[in-house]
DNA sequence: TTGTAATTTCAGTAATTTCTGAAATCTATA
DNA sequence: TATAGATTTCAGAAATTACTGAAATTACAA
């Protein structure tokens, strides 16, 4: 391995998490690399960087495009192919949450739907029908959160981000200022959540 | 395989998902059958529902329960240990995120801090300092909103999430309120989280 | 204590995943 | 269309992870 001290450590850290956030060590390296590099590198500088061969770099490079974390770009007068992580570090979130999503929680998503399909043949399978609808729900419940915050921009992202909890004391306060007596109260009667204010001030 | 189709199909699929999800085949079906079954289990039981060896299931069950998803729960006059996944699944998530925060993301906040005090040898580690310091702050902004989140009672969670980004509705409300001419406000001059909007309509 | 049921440990094996080097394929241009 | 550079594919090897059965340990009751 061919790196700086400092640069060395982080790829080697990135290498070992790679097996406990679902990919291999090369393929945990590559992206460090690439994500820590200042210019685009190539498949050769790579292996250079890392010491591995130069097919398994082939590969990571390949898996690290499928989850949409490296991005292809060309140099003028170079026929190959160079790889970049994004500049904007908040859309690598955004491309990481979207490409878990859509791996690890909508396939059982989609089964929990098909089971809630099928008839319970017993007394235990009525109960476990009602647990994983419980689960159906919440997956729901947080899938739903998670897309209505990625359709908001980076700068309001962060807003909600450092409100954090503190939210809560927003709400607590429109709820205050939306059921004053006499002013029309908009929300169903039990729920919670309804945002009134359209005509507020 | 000693199941019901319906538990069934939903147990092969924690087993299926389990290495996307970090665990083993068998350590996802045991935790499957686990929570869709109405009463606790004991280790023999779980090897008739899942037809795999005794040892398999005792190395599962202490896997699950170093990662707090399941609990041990001792029957009168049964000497054998007995195990349950939470009822309350909010409790499931809770755990798990913490779980996950801290096999997943605290060792590298950890790494993080340490090459942040190293010094930078060339221009390139003075780059890859950068991007690192960013990578940094941005998982501490997550994190942060986390454990703020964390610390919400279910129901308000429940409440956070289905507000989902209507959230920015109420902040642009609250924003309107907190500056009217002739009320103090609260928020320090220089923060970004002032959604614009102030004066409009 | 002794005996028995329950659980855990662990060495060996099986299964899976990762990695390599060689061959094949693709791509641009001479 | 030939050639050389670049990339990918893939069969087998290496490494890692998962699983089993037998032995060891633990916990409790007689």
């Amino acid at each position: 391995m061919n790196l700086s001290p400092m640069v060395q450590s982080f790829v080697l850290h990135f290498g070992e998490m790679g097996s406990r956030w679902g990919i291999s060590r090369t393929v945990g390296q590559i992206y460090a690399v690439l994500f820590a590099a200042p210019d685009p590198m190539n498949a050769d500088q790579i292996v250079a960087a890392l010491g591995v061969s130069r097919s398994n770099v082939s590969m990571g490079l390949k898996e690290l495009q499928a989850w949409n974390l490296v991005h292809l770009k060309h140099l003028p007068d170079d026929r190959r192919d160079y790889f970049t992580t994004p500049e904007d570090i908040w859309e690598i979130v955004r491309n990481l949450a979207e490409e878990r999503k859509k791996r690890e929680v909508d396939p059982t998503l989609s089964l929990l739907r098909d089971v809630m399909m099928q008839n319970p043949t017993s007394d235990a399978d009525v109960y476990a029908q009602g647990r994983m609808s419980e689960m159906h729900d919440l997956i729901e419940q947080l899938t739903g959160w998670y897309e209505d915050v990625q359709k908001l921009d980076t700068e309001r992202l962060i807003a909600l981000l450092t409100l954090g909890a503190k939210v809560q004391k927003v709400l607590d306060m429109k709820d205050r200022l939306t059921l004053l007596p006499g002013r029309k109260n908009k929300t169903k009667p039990d729920n919670r959540l309804e945002v009134a204010g359209k005509d507020s001030a």
